[in-house]
DNA sequence: CACCTTTGTTCTGTTGACAGTTTTCACTCA
DNA sequence: TGAGTGAAAACTGTCAACAGAACAAAGGTG
């Protein structure tokens, strides 16, 4: 109970911000690191003596994540973290692909030499650490490299709801799965992309990032077939 | 104020739903419909008399609303009903260019006769009205054929997602300028559309069904600089 | 021994009240 | 007349309490 003194203390401190703001941002975040994991079930009386408030402002936040779509409401009974099935996941990735493609298309038309630079740089990276066979060095600047391009589309919409769709894939049980696949194959996709960025071509961008996520797709169902036939 | 009050029986009806989500709809219902209007607050006590209830559920039910961006909470101030400015539709128009394009391609792959048989007499009787040029009746048809295929293409996120931000449109003050366009032309490019989904090729279903989106957007940004003009 | 009933506990759903902030509006003074 | 001022009204933020549902454990019955 201790431990958590320490957002506690930025809860308190952020008076401005509105108690169920602040609550939701740190549910968020116990969430999404899986604190609390899915299928667990949120206590509101815990909750509200941990952070020393009273129950009114966590059903709002509760209320607010419910409809984000981290958690579940189920009445009389509770609200839940929510649990991503497979098929959810899978869903979700081609939500994602959807966006993702977009968001290249509309960078390919407003590329500067600078963010291409930037992003030559991060591809180069990885290629260096995909030789190791490091994850956990490719796992940041991959990261890095798809929210750079989302966020220099130039579509604030856009890039949160992609946000909004990558977070949700935290609530997938069968989380490691996503990250799966060779990462040298990965990195000449995001070579492909680069060129298509660099050409300006519209079509070509959202062709190749778009197939990007559905290559990372079809590994994951190919990761989970394989798991489910070990199972 | 007595003339809400066949909502009212709905709400009270329905317990098994919890108060919150009863109320969280009826208020969706008000704001889409434009009887709270863009802009305007939402005002706690008033709802709360006139649904019979008290604030809390009230206030659940617009964290969630504000989650799904339909409207906008500031502290000590009160809740907005959110008001799109031309920039956000246009931002939106890109994202559900995305989404449909996807949704087109996940359809094309999984098409049946009997899907296409009622995706065509749907365009056919947009032809027929579309000939005589009457909006009205165009309209109907032309989001039953959205829906349709939105509706068929098997992933249900996607669904959802999607109509979450047509409802979203609902909210932008010039919405009459989303509707502008010709109709020939737009239903020409729902044959195109059709030709894609009959061919079970996702590439080129996701290309048209994007692109019949994108031109939307164009004829949007048209009207809107049209207008402006004109002010 | 298994199953149903009952009772007590825990938790959510909802409410009404109080504290603090914003807004309104009448009043004063230049 | 009009800008500034200060009190009052209105509203939101938060809390504590009550009512009722779901759950778990103990006891009774076939």
């Amino acid at each position: 109970m201790e431990s958590d003194s320490g957002h506690l203390n930025d809860l308190s401190v952020v008076k401005s911000v509105s108690l169920t703001s602040a609550l939701e941002k740190e549910l968020e975040r116990l969430i999404l690191t899986g604190e609390l994991e899915p299928g667990e079930r949120i206590n509101e009386i815990h909750l509200s003596n941990r952070f020393g408030t009273s129950r009114g402002p966590i059903r709002e936040a509760t209320r607010s994540l419910e409809a984000k779509g981290l958690v579940e409401v189920v009445r009389n009974r509770g609200v839940f973290v929510r649990r991503l099935s497979v098929e959810d996941a899978i869903e979700i990735y081609d939500v994602r692909a959807a966006l993702f493609g977009q968001a290249g298309r509309l960078l390919a038309e407003r590329m500067t030499d600078e963010l291409l630079a930037e992003l030559t740089r991060l591809v180069d990276e990885m290629d260096v650490v995909a030789e190791r066979g490091s994850f956990d060095e490719y796992y940041p600047l991959n990261l890095a490299f798809h929210n750079l391009i989302v966020s220099s589309c130039g579509n604030r919409t856009l890039m949160a709801e992609y946000h909004r769709f990558v977070n949700k894939l935290h609530l997938f049980r069968a989380r490691a799965l996503v990250q799966g696949g060779g990462l040298a194959v990965s990195n000449r996709e995001h070579r492909a992309m680069l060129e298509a960025l660099a050409s300006g071509d519209g079509d070509r961008a959202q062709m190749t990032h778009w197939r990007h996520v559905a290559l990372a797709k079809r590994r994951l169902i190919a990761a989970v077939d394989g798991a489910s036939r070990i199972d």
